[in-house]
DNA sequence: CGGAGGGTTGACATAACTCAAACCGAGTGG
DNA sequence: CCACTCGGTTTGAGTTATGTCAACCCTCCG
């Protein structure tokens, strides 16, 4: 996964990579980028926030972002992880409609959406492949929906590690070891569960064989065939 | 809400509209549509399934249509509603990523996908529409998101009615009678419950003097205040 | 009239939430 | 080097919302 697929990129459950599209986007959107100076973000430091003017498209160069609404009574509803190489504040107009707050040190850079429309509006190559990409987040997005609406605790938490695991090299072997990067926090946020049931879930995958926890923030996949039965909604455990 | 915001249209709890792209998307597609023949389809016919190759875009003359997903175990997930006005089979490339399948007896217009990227290719300005219109529909996804994870069946419930409500007349006053045209069985999969807890939730929602419903399919607002507010997550009922 | 497809209602089971306590590892300061 | 704190995590006990299973109802339609 690369370029662009960023806002709710931990999530490819079963969209294939197109890599080509990104590609020439990440070159283009590269050229403006390389230019623009890399700033630090601190864990819990925001890029941008819901209802700010979006003036900018980012480029995580180093750490980890979540990307996240916020409700009236405080839940919170993660959409997504964006890491290094990915975009985030693409899709906004107007105003960015979510929070991005760095959940690792971060290096991101900014590039202004002004600039990026200007190129756009005259090169019709880069702007249909400016909406293959978003129409490519949109069915990540959905994705997501599908793994969050109607199932168990187990089943979202599997297909979580085993989405991270591929992220990890698009295309090629999944991962069998998985840094979180994120705390029990965000991925209940994320899944739409508590933290404690994350924590109850991980211990059983453990305690089942399927994965080793040797810290809190580290993941190996033990079964991966198993792990994704469960992810398909298998019975057990 | 017109035209291209089609995908996951039902659900726009917090995003404006912007009806000035959409039209103009709306008109250069019209101008293609309007000569295809609309042909009809019954209750339950595929308009395309998941894994078709997506060759057309269509456009809802009358009744409606589902849009879902399907899981290995038979469980759905509906990603949305889409009504007349409202375009389908927009984000895809290649295949079909979901079924269309329609709820009410259908007249659907189709229109070759290559002749819009034809003309998307040398339209900077279509072309840089089209990508903001599948911005929205992403946005609109999130939304969907946001009401789906972490939240209880009256708040979900409460939420879908009153997207039905504003889905009627977009900027303009929400309805006080909704048609439910899709079944509860819909419902609960475009939700994420069962058929048994729409119903409670609905008749909960009836006793509490907050709708009514003179008949299974027919919904009348009566406390849109509270309804919003039970929509927010506030507490009772 | 009878059957089928939806919808409602009830009794019961259970997965997930809530509240609470204890744990752990990483910093920090004495 | 140890004691302390702090944020995050784990574990336990008890509650509850929602799912499950089953019966029944209603309406439409042949």
């Amino acid at each position: 996964m690369t370029a662009l697929q960023a806002i709710s990129s931990a999530y490819y459950p079963s969209t294939p990579r197109r890599p080509a599209h990104s590609e020439r986007i990440g070159r283009t959107l590269d050229d403006c980028l390389s230019q623009a100076p890399a700033r630090r973000f601190d864990v819990k430091e925001f890029i941008f926030a819901e209802g700010d003017p979006a003036n900018h498209v980012y480029r995580i160069e180093s750490g980890a972002v979540s990307l996240f609404r916020l409700l009236y009574d405080g839940r919170r509803q993660i959409l997504g992880f964006a890491y290094p190489g990915d975009y985030i504040g693409l899709g906004a107009r107007g105003e960015h409609i979510m929070n991005a707050q760095a959940i690792k040190p971060a290096r991101i850079r900014a590039m202004p959406l002004a600039s990026l429309h200007r190129i756009a509006a005259k090169d019709p190559i880069l702007c249909f492949t400016l909406y293959q990409s978003i129409a490519e987040e949109l069915a990540a997005a959905r994705d997501l929906m599908v793994t969050t609406g109607h199932r168990s605790a187990v089943e979202r938490v599997a297909a979580f590690l085993i989405t991270l695991a591929r992220r990890s090299d698009p295309g090629g072997e999944p991962a069998r070891l998985v840094d979180l990067l994120m705390t029990r926090a965000d991925i209940a946020d994320f899944l739409g569960l508590t933290i404690e049931t994350i924590s109850r879930t991980l211990t059983k995958l453990k305690a089942g064989g399927l994965i080793d926890l040797p810290q809190s923030a580290r993941v190996i996949l033990l079964d991966m065939v198993e792990l994704q039965r469960l992810a398909e909604g298998a019975e057990s455990l």
